[in-house]
DNA sequence: AAGACGAAAGTGGTTGA
DNA sequence: TCAACAACTTTCGTCTT
């Protein structure tokens, strides 16, 4: 059994190329120990379905019902052992009784400190779960936002911060991890919180976590634009093309990647003759009709001179 | 009348002393 | 901590279709 899965394991990270690779049986991941992208989940997919049974944990994730069932944990039962070394009935305890009782505590207390900690995990989870799906995010990118915030709590990043807060950037850098083209504007609104507090929970967790997150392209924007505008492939190739001339031209240095996007979705819009307003586009690229103008502007000049050439 | 254009002032975050 | 700064937004008047 074990083989069989070994076998069908990549060696390497298809990201970033690491060999460091981590079996995390616990969530039934495959994840880069460098990047920290999830390259495989359902490991278990391979075995029967009772293997999830041997091990809690893994019954309490991913194979069985919705992980929202997490957030069940709430045992709430904490019991305290008092500090009187008295039995039932007032009496002394022998010693080795108190022996006993004081290493009852100890792992009591060991117990109800990891609990604080699941307890944590639970309710981000639920957190990230809820942003996921507000998104439409792909289960690959709840996956990897989980394996973050795994991280993130064993840096002891969580404390003091607001976990709605530290999911949401959770899921943002998953999303770009995993190419999913989603912008930071939508995932605050996704949680409900500021772009401002998501924005730095985010750049807060990737300089503490050392992640490499790549830079989203215009081009990632601009696919989805043309996709959401239901216009056709021509109009795709032609954004594709501008953008890929403005990179060229270095023109997109400095710039939001979503205005260079809107432009260049403009530009195909005019070329293809099915006419998009600059405020239709400049809603759904959340960013103004000016800035699309603006980088129009530079886009056309520029581009002009080629023709010429 | 709606859309496009552009000038000018404003905004929020980063940077560097 | 504060001011300079770059990118982007807001606002508003004018031009074009």
């Amino acid at each position: 059994m074990e083989e069989e899965e070994l076998a069908s394991i990549p060696k390497r990270c298809p990201e970033c190329g690491s060999t460091k690779l981590i079996k995390d049986y616990e969530h039934a991941e495959i994840v880069c120990g460098n990047c920290g992208i999830v390259i495989k989940t359902n490991l278990e997919d391979r075995g029967p379905e009772w293997r999830a049974f041997d091990d809690e944990q893994k019954a309490k994730r991913t194979r069985v019902g919705a992980p929202l069932t997490y957030t069940i944990h709430d045992k709430g039962l904490t019991t305290i052992i008092d500090w009187h070394d008295k039995d039932v009935s007032g009496k002394k305890l022998k010693p080795d009784q108190k022996a006993q009782i004081y290493r009852l505590r100890k792992w009591h207390r060991r117990i109800r400190i990891f609990d604080a900690q699941e307890r944590n995990l639970a309710h981000a989870l639920s957190e990230l779960s809820k942003i996921a799906e507000a998104l439409n995010t792909p289960r690959s990118v709840l996956e990897t936002a989980a394996v973050v915030y795994r991280r993130a709590i064993k840096h002891g990043l969580i404390r003091g911060r607001s976990i709605r807060g530290m999911a949401a950037a959770a899921i943002y850098i998953a999303c770009r991890k995993c190419m999913f083209t989603r912008t930071l504007d939508e995932v605050a609104e996704a949680s409900g919180l500021s772009k401002k507090e998501v924005g730095r929970s985010y750049r807060f967790l990737v300089k503490e976590l050392d992640f490499y997150v790549p830079p989203s392209t215009p081009s990632q924007y601009a696919s989805r634009l043309v996709a959401q505008l239901a216009m056709q492939g021509e109009a795709e190739k032609i954004a594709q093309k501008t953008l890929v001339m403005a990179s060229q031209l270095r023109l997109t240095g400095g710039r939001g990647p979503t205005g260079m996007a809107a432009a260049a979705t403009y530009i195909a819009s005019v070329l293809t003759g099915e006419r998009k307003t600059q405020r239709e586009i400049a809603e759904l690229a959340r960013v103004t009709e000016v800035t699309i103008r603006n980088r129009y502007k530079s886009l056309i000049e520029n581009l002009m001179f080629i023709i010429y050439l």
